[in-house]
DNA sequence: CTTGGAAAGTCAACAACACTGACATAAAAC
DNA sequence: GTTTTATGTCAGTGTTGTTGACTTTCCAAG
C-alpha cells in the first residue's frame, strides 16, 4: 500500500546518529493518515455511544476508570486534559445512571475515588470489544513488525507529560 | 519504552498465513497510545488556530484545500465527512476573511472551485509547518523502519471509503 | 485550635462544531 | 419540461470544551 517513492532515505550522520531526510510530501502523507486512521478508530465506538446517548467524552471516562478503578477526580482531570467543569458534567450524568459509582476516600475524604458499576462495566466492554476488534484487525493486517513501529511513532508524538501518563499506565501504576 | 511482556508472538499456521495472538491488554495500550498522540498531533495546530480566532475545521479545511486546489464542495465534503452546513459555516468565513476564494466551475457552474489565497497559502503553511516539524521529530525518533510500520497501521486501521480517499490523495489525483 | 489551601462540586455564560430539517437557487441531465 | 444535482442558507439542538465565581469539605501547618 506504501509505494516507492515512499521509502525513506536514511544517511550516517558522522556522529553515527542514523539521519532522515523526509519531504514534506512524505510528512504530508503521514499527517493525513494520521486523520483518517483516527476516524476510524473512533468509528465503532461513537455509533454504539450514539446508541445510549453519550458522548466520546462518557467513553473517555469510563476507558479511564476502568484502566484504574479507584482512581480520583483530579488524577483523571490531568490525565484527560479537561477542565473539571467539563469532566464533572460527564461524570455526574454517569454516575446518575448508575454506571460510575463515587466513593469518598478513605484515607482523605475531599476526594472522590471512581469505581464502574455492573451496568458500567458492561457498556465499557462493549465499547472497549468493538475498538479492540478493529485495533486487532489493522495489527494483523500490518503484522508484528508494523505494530512495533506504530507504537513507537506513535510514543515520539505525544507530548512529554502524556508519555508520562502513558507510561503510569503502561506499568500497571494508576496512583 | 516497549517492554519486554509487549512483544507480540507470531505463529505460522498451515495455510502460511502469519497469525498474531494478542492480549486485551496490548491492545488496550494501543488504544491509549492512539488516544495520547493524536492529542499531541494536534496540540500544536490547536495554539496557532487559537491565535487567529479559528478551530480545527478550520485547519482541516485549509489543508485539503491546500493539497487540492479547485476541489468542489461536494469533494470536501466526502473527504471531512460532515454535512454541508457544517462545513459551510467554516468556508463562509475563511472566505469572508479572504483566505479562501470560490470561482464559479467552469464545466459546470452549479460547483464551485475552492482555493487559498496568498494568506490562505501562508496560513496553511504556518500550520502545515508546526505539524510537520512534531511529525519530523517523531520520525526522526522512531526511525525509518518503525515510520513504515506506523504507515502500514494507520491505513488498516482507516475505513474503506476513507483509504479510498487516501490512496487517491496519495497518488496526487484530486478529482 | 485556627487558618490556609487543596479537592471537589456547582452555577452561569459562552463558543466551536457537529447534527437535523426545511427551503431556495441555479444549472445540468433526462 | 420535469427531475436531479450542487450549493447555499436559516433555524434549532446537542455535545464538549472554555472562563469565572462561589461553596463545602477537610487535611495540615502554624
Amino acid at each position: 500500500m506504501i509505494c516507492d517513492e515512499d521509502v525513506m532515505s536514511e544517511r550516517q550522520s558522522p556522529g553515527g546518529q542514523s539521519l532522515l531526510f523526509l519531504t514534506d510530501e512524505q510528512l504530508r502523507k503521514g499527517i493525513e493518515a494520521m486523520f483518517f486512521a483516527y476516524r476510524g478508530f473512533t468509528a465503532d465506538p461513537d455509533r454504539i455511544l450514539n446508541k445510549y446517548g453519550y458522548g466520546r467524552a462518557h467513553h473517555r471516562a469510563l476507558h479511564f476508570i476502568s484502566r484504574a478503578p479507584g482512581t480520583t477526580v483530579n488524577n483523571l482531570l490531568s490525565i484527560l486534559g479537561v477542565t473539571k467543569q467539563s469532566l464533572n458534567r460527564v461524570l455526574r450524568t454517569l454516575i446518575e445512571d448508575e454506571l460510575v459509582e463515587s466513593r469518598v476516600g478513605t484515607r482523605d475524604k475531599r476526594e472522590r475515588n471512581l469505581f464502574l458499576t455492573e451496568n458500567g462495566t458492561a457498556l465499557e466492554q462493549e465499547l472497549s470489544d468493538a475498538q479492540r476488534e478493529r485495533m486487532r484487525q489493522a495489527y494483523r493486517e500490518a503484522g508484528p513488525e508494523a505494530v512495533q513501529g506504530f507504537r513507537t511513532v506513535l510514543e515520539a508524538m505525544m507530548d512529554t507529560d502524556m508519555q508520562r501518563h502513558f507510561t503510569r499506565m503502561k506499568e500497571g501504576r494508576h496512583d
